[in-house]
Formats: C-alpha cells, structure tokens, sequence
DNA sequence: TCAATAATTAAACATTTGTTTAAATCAATT
DNA sequence: AATTGATTTAAACAAATGTTTAATTATTGA
C-alpha cells in the first residue's frame, strides 16, 4: 500500500519522482527512468509528452503536496501552540521519510520562476491562515512575522538538506540522525515560543 | 578586484563555477561554459582535462572555502557570545553575496560521498574548534550541542535556500530579503543565547 | 467473435554534448 | 630572425540523449 495504482504511467511518475528528487532534473536520463521503472523507453514519451512535461508534472505535484498540506495544518481548529507542534511534527515525518524532497523543491524552483509564480495562490493562503495571524500578534515589537515563520521552517527543513554534511561533519548513523530530528518535534515549538517571549534585560 | 587574476583558465574556472552553482553540474554543458566565459570551446579541457575535473576542481574549493572559514571564525579569541555574532554575522554576508552557494553544496555533496569524506578532517577540526567545546558547556541539559549547531546553521542558512520560495510567497523584493537577513545578524545570536538559557517553567 | 482502440516494443532519427585532433597563432628565448 | 613551446582555433568524432516511427501485441466493446 506504499504505492497504490501500478499502471505503466505510474510507474513512471513515481520512478521519475525518485530519481529526480535524488539527483535533479540534469542529472536523470529518460533511459534512466525507463531502465528503473522496468518500461519501454518509448513509454515515457507516449504517457508524458515530453521528459520536460514529466517533469513540470512532478514538480507540480511535490510542491503542492508540500504548500497543501502547510495550508491545511495551519488553519486546524486547535491553538496557536498545538498548530505550531502539528505544522513541526508532521514535516519532520514527511522528511523523516522523503530527505530529499527540500533540496529538490528548492534547487527546481529556482529555475523554474514562472511555476512558483502560479503557486502564489498557495503562498498567499499560507499568509492568510490563522496560524500565521495569531503569530503576527505574538510577534514582540519591531520584528515582524516573517521572521518567526523563517524560523519555524529553517529549524525543521534545514537539518534535512544539510544531513549529508552533518552526517559526515559529526559521524552520525542513519539512526542517529532520525532520533535527533524526533526529539527536535518537542524542542523547536518550546524554542520558537521562547522566542517569541524573549527574556526582558 | 572582484576578479583578479584574468588568466584564461581563471575565467573558465569563475564561469564555471558561477554557472555551477547556479544550476548545477547536470544543466550546465561544456558549451554554456565556453560561450559565457568567451573562450573556445577546447580550452575548457585544455585547462581541465574534463567537465568532472573542473567540476571537481570548483566544488573542492567551494566546500574549503566555506568549511575553513568557519574553522577560523570558530577558534576566534573572543567570548563565545562575540564568536557567535562573528559567524552568523560572516555567513550572512557570505551568502548575501552568493545566496546559491548553499544549495549547491549541499545538492552536489550528496552525489560525491567521497569527495565528503576526504573533507572530514575539516568537519573534525570544527568539532574540536573552541567555540564548539563552549557550546557544550552551555546546553541545557539533556539536549546535545549538535541540536543548537544545527539550530545556528539553519536560522542563518536556510533562509537563503529558500529564498526563491520565501519570496514568492511573501511577495518580497530582493532589497526586502537582504534587509530582512540583515536584521537576522542582530536577531539570531539573541534567539540562540535564549535557547541555551531556557525560562524554567 | 471481431473490429477498434490502447498499450507495448524495437529500431531509428536528429540533436546535443564531452572530448579530441591538427593546424594556426602568439610569446618568449636564443 | 628563427626556433621553441604555449596558447588558441575550427572542425570533427563518438557517445549519449530526447523523441518519433512503424509494427506488434493486448484489451475492450459491440
């Protein structure tokens, strides 16, 4: 049940999902997912136009997935505290499982401006949402929300782009690495509120 | 004096790492590289025998400029709260400059291990800098200093990763973003000291 | 059952791309 | 000035790559 639908194009979609996720768009053949997705090369182009149209497809896809699912858990019914530990909880699962997808979205979207452009209406229902009114009201003073939102998604995503580095960087395991981000579900809400309520001097 | 050195195979190599980092190795040819440093074509393996070895050649010298740095900015004479703003206050200025750096390591690093690995003395040398040792004696208890390393690195990194995406969702301009990394040098050494003295609750 | 549509295959095509070659030009030395 | 070596150039080559074609097989619906 990890992936439903094992129609030929699907195969393909999720095959391509991988590998561009791993190694991005330059680095991937159509052979490559034809070979992987164990199809005929001509395949990839009968279902998908193009490996460009593949692509675009993917790409719309992942990053949906990843704004949508933003939108949703910020406009849950519960606190500010318990959406906060809702939005953390769930990205450090999704990444648990899916590493690569940061750099990926990351590194694609800058080439692809136009794409991010019309995701802008995802953006601005991710700026629209309750959680992110009731941050603007906790802000403190002279420091405005955008602040604290970079901070929510630099202390949860960044550690997954860097895992290559700081696996090596601190000789960590696997296993390792995924009890470090576990135990960063309870400490970034209690950081970020902190933050939020910083110590008068 | 932005570029000295305008040897031929200087400019190849300033091209090309432009050009690598801005896209990466997969969408970048031999060809994008001659055209936009304005050289012919057989000069880029006249100087460097392949596109790997260039290649290669760029992202040693990527990974040892920005590792190295912050080996000297972390063994740096002062106290640990002035290290800590010398760092964060570096890299944003850094990465000011090249906001493409980041995602560029850290998506090629993933495709050469063993590139990593050779670089591990580095990754060794920072966990044995001075500032790292002061961090450990200032943790809360129970929480390992690799999780406020982490913390540094993702407050000051992340936001210039996911600069395409932060402004499109905000519907910032470039001087907007700078201004707003700008006021993070003051912010996140503030945040960070919080972190390590937590409110008993 | 049989025609029609969809899916699959092997092969080929046209570019692109990394690399090499061999000749031409330039710079320095004798 | 002549020679030597380094540098540059245009052209070509071979392999890789995205895509298409035409034939074959499988599936569906009447």
């Amino acid at each position: 049940m990890t992936k439903k639908d094992l129609t030929t194009a699907n195969k393909i979609k999720e095959t391509a999902r991988r590998l561009f996720t791993e190694k991005g768009y330059g680095r991937i053949t159509t052979r490559d997912i034809a070979k992987e997705a164990d199809v005929n090369l001509a395949l990839v182009n009968y279902y998908f136009r193009s490996k460009d149209e593949l692509f675009h497809t993917i790409m719309f896809e992942v990053i949906q997935g990843f704004m949508g699912q933003m939108v949703v858990l910020m406009n849950d019914d519960h606190s500010f505290e318990e959406k906060l530990e809702l939005v953390v909880s769930n990205y450090i699962d999704l990444l648990s499982e899916q590493p690569n997808l940061p750099i990926f979205m990351m590194s694609e979207i800058r080439n692809h401006p136009q794409e991010m452009a019309e995701r802008l209406g995802i953006a601005k229902m991710i700026r629209e949402a309750k959680f992110f009114k009731e941050l603007a009201e906790r802000c403190p003073e002279g420091v405005p929300p955008i602040q604290f939102f970079m901070n929510i998604l630099s202390l949860t995503v960044f550690p997954f782009m860097g895992k290559p580095m700081i696996e090596a960087a601190t000789g960590m395991e696997q296993q390792q690495f995924n009890m470090t981000m576990q135990m960063r579900k309870k400490l970034i809400p209690q950081w970020i509120l902190g933050m939020l309520n910083p110590p008068k001097q």
